[in-house]
DNA sequence: GGGCAGCTATGACCGGGATCATATGAATGA
DNA sequence: TCATTCATATGATCCCGGTCATAGCTGCCC
């Protein structure tokens, strides 16, 4: 997701974190910009009736939280889930980062488009009427490894939420994709999709 | 949504445009940032099936097709929804005006931040399971005017597009949060929500 | 003006997703 | 090791959103 943008930015701050630890909660003052070091985060909104949505899940390399170089606070909860340790590189060195590197804003500006596209991506999957579609369209677009296989990288239960279905119906249309052969599933947490052939 | 940035863009080419024009379709070269200055842009996409999802909607005053930037070819439909004119600014152009103005750049990335929190916020709500909670929570993110309507600025069937739901859905759900004193409509685009006592 | 396209609106019907319940297996921590 | 939690899984039921059909209305273009 980010290749170069790591390479070019001012030393940050590590932080270690444990499973279901809380990087920083709604409501908080921004962190900055979160480089993930090891492991994976989850950026969660809890709904008023107690649903909670998965907004963004990062794992080992990936940034995090990058909108929230402009905010003055975080407006949802980043979760730990898998533990693993971050690098923080706040607002203000950032900035001035910027000013004496001309690319760099550049590139963080062209991250940022980046996360964009990925959002309205999800948006899009999200507004697809059926469990079953949802799930084909999310799972096609992870990238498939040397044996064919994609690893979802998280529970289905995770997955779920982040195609703001209930695991009852995620679980069910598995069964029904996987019974349609549409899918298998290979162990706990890998799928191997059918070769299309190409339109 | 942007009053900074324009003002300081290098000139970019006018283009004006009619009802039901495209802009740009999936597939053609980016065209870079577009300032929208008269009239109204949908950004659509088109699925496999016929739905028709609106990712964004701009209106007079709004910049679109941000990400294009940083994208060599367009994925999406801009169509016109409402005749007006648009300026256009070369991603060379802007690119060459970066590295003259320091500054630019960064209020580009702050610009593409914003854009990602609108974009998570609309993520937020297609996950909401109730046509009624979608369309109210979409309102309450009107700015109200100072009468205390709020202007939908489309079709309700736009909205329904928007929300990724069916117009018959949205107007079911309107009837009944009528009939249940949650809003009221006020003309053909207007709506009046209940001032909600702060908790 | 007349005709046509598109928006607004509602009814009937069906399928599927949410919810609640329950059960088993897996993982995690004391 | 054992217990507790969590993920996986499936069944029953209800509700509601999608779809199709129909109809009035608005606005627009010739």
């Amino acid at each position: 997701m980010n290749d170069d943008l790591p390479l070019a930015l001012p030393p940050g701050r590590d932080r270690r974190l444990a499973r279901g630890e809380a990087l920083f909660r709604a409501g908080d003052p921004a962190l900055g910009l979160v480089l993930v070091r090891e492991g994976a985060l989850e950026l969660v909104r809890l709904s008023s009736e107690g649903r909670r949505l998965i907004l963004h899940r990062a794992k080992a390399g990936d940034t995090f939280a990058e909108a929230s170089l402009f905010e003055s606070h975080h407006h949802c909860d980043a979760i730990c889930a898998a533990p693993g340790f971050v690098t923080i590189y706040g607002v203000a060195d950032l900035r001035r980062a910027a000013m004496a590197d001309l690319d760099l804003a550049w590139r963080v500006a062209a991250h940022l488009a980046a996360r964009l596209v990925a959002e309205r991506a999800r948006a899009e999957r999200l507004a697809l009427p059926h469990a079953a579609d949802r799930l084909l369209d999310m799972l096609h677009a992870l990238p498939p490894e040397p044996d064919g296989t994609r690893r979802i990288g998280c529970s289905w239960k995770s997955l779920a939420a982040e195609l703001g279905l209930s695991h009852e119906a995620t679980y069910r249309a598995l069964a029904r994709l996987e019974r349609a052969g549409l899918l298998r599933r290979e162990g706990r947490d890998r799928v191997r999709l059918p070769v299309v052939p190409p339109s």
